[in-house]
DNA sequence: CACAATCAATACAACAGTGTATGGTTTGCT
DNA sequence: AGCAAACCATACACTGTTGTATTGATTGTG
């Protein structure tokens, strides 16, 4: 039987946790049981709970910024781009960033990572609305801005009453590029 | 010695270190500690902790309400009226909206009265659009654009890193207008 | 004053969650 | 095989938090 666990299958099962039931039922004994196995399981592989919580922001730093690195490389380039990035942005799947997001109000190590995720997201929009011609002192701000609305939207708001519709999403959009 | 309490008293207290210490500070015997009192108090007020929650988040909405309703009348009238809700919005204080938004994150029945208080700010800053000129279909979606960004500003990022000057503040807000 | 109602302190039970200690089982290495 | 390391289960102690029960003190009212 190769039932036994790595410390990198507990961060995985913490990652889901984390997207489906949020920060909330990251606890020690709930993730033993739906791992099937014991605490005792967990304390072998973490020191104590800061541990796993440390390796587990380490781990969704990588993989965030891993994927903001593939954006750059398969985005094809050329007008356009914004908009693309908008629409994955205020349409795409949420439950992790949100998780991760919640955490971070009331802890400080978890706000600490996220904010230098947002700093490049946001540099990386900022060079997006340069290429489209916006004046390099306007394009900060406007690119902070979009960010904001995109948290607001994605992580605060509640999903179902969020939405308005493509058509209008790109509306907006052509009004930061003037 | 007139140190006894009121219903209102652990209410406000409860409101008070919500805006300060967040929704898990929101715990019967640190509240008692900091009124002054045991928790025998408390529990004679309150049947439980839910009717607590239910009364504060009660007494949250009438107030926010209120407040937007003097904000209504207060208001001068005539153009700029958008530059200056986006300003109050923008620069104001956070503290409370900031806590009970992070609470509504895992509890439903406060997510579903801040949704409430969502929907009539955003109508209100639908018709504050109408009335610069915007046309009524889009007016919509550009509010909740909005007030998605406000959201992120104000309720998720990190208030000392997610600050812009005011002049940019205008020129954004003079986007919409168009 | 007397008595009921209001408000609060204390002590207790119950539960969830973390962390520790100890021992048992499986795997890898020589 | 034999030994050490890796991995896990079980049982326990400890803490924080809710809720209850009981009793005590204060206030208002006939």
């Amino acid at each position: 039987m190769d039932n036994r666990l790595t410390r990198q299958d507990w961060i995985n099962s913490g990652l889901r946790t984390l997207a489906t039931d949020g920060a909330s039922a990251l606890k020690v004994g709930a993730m033993a049981a739906a791992l099937g196995v014991s605490r005792g399981s967990f304390y072998w592989h973490f020191k104590d709970f800061s541990d796993f919580r440390a390796q587990l922001l380490h781990s969704w730093r990588d993989r965030t910024v891993d994927q903001v690195n593939r954006e750059f490389e398969d985005d094809g380039g050329g007008p356009g781009r914004l908009q693309r990035l908008v629409k994955r942005a205020f349409f795409g799947k949420r439950g992790l960033d949100r998780a991760i997001r919640m955490w971070a109000a009331d802890e400080q190590d978890v706000a600490a990572m996220v904010a230098a995720v947002d700093a490049s997201r946001v540099a990386y929009m900022a060079q997006l609305l340069i290429a489209t011609g916006v004046d390099a002192r306007q394009a900060q701000p406007r690119a902070a801005f979009i960010y904001w609305a995109y948290l607001g939207q994605a992580i605060v708001m509640d999903p179902a009453s969020a939405a308005i519709d493509e058509a209008a999403m790109e509306g907006i959009a052509d009004l930061f590029e003037g």
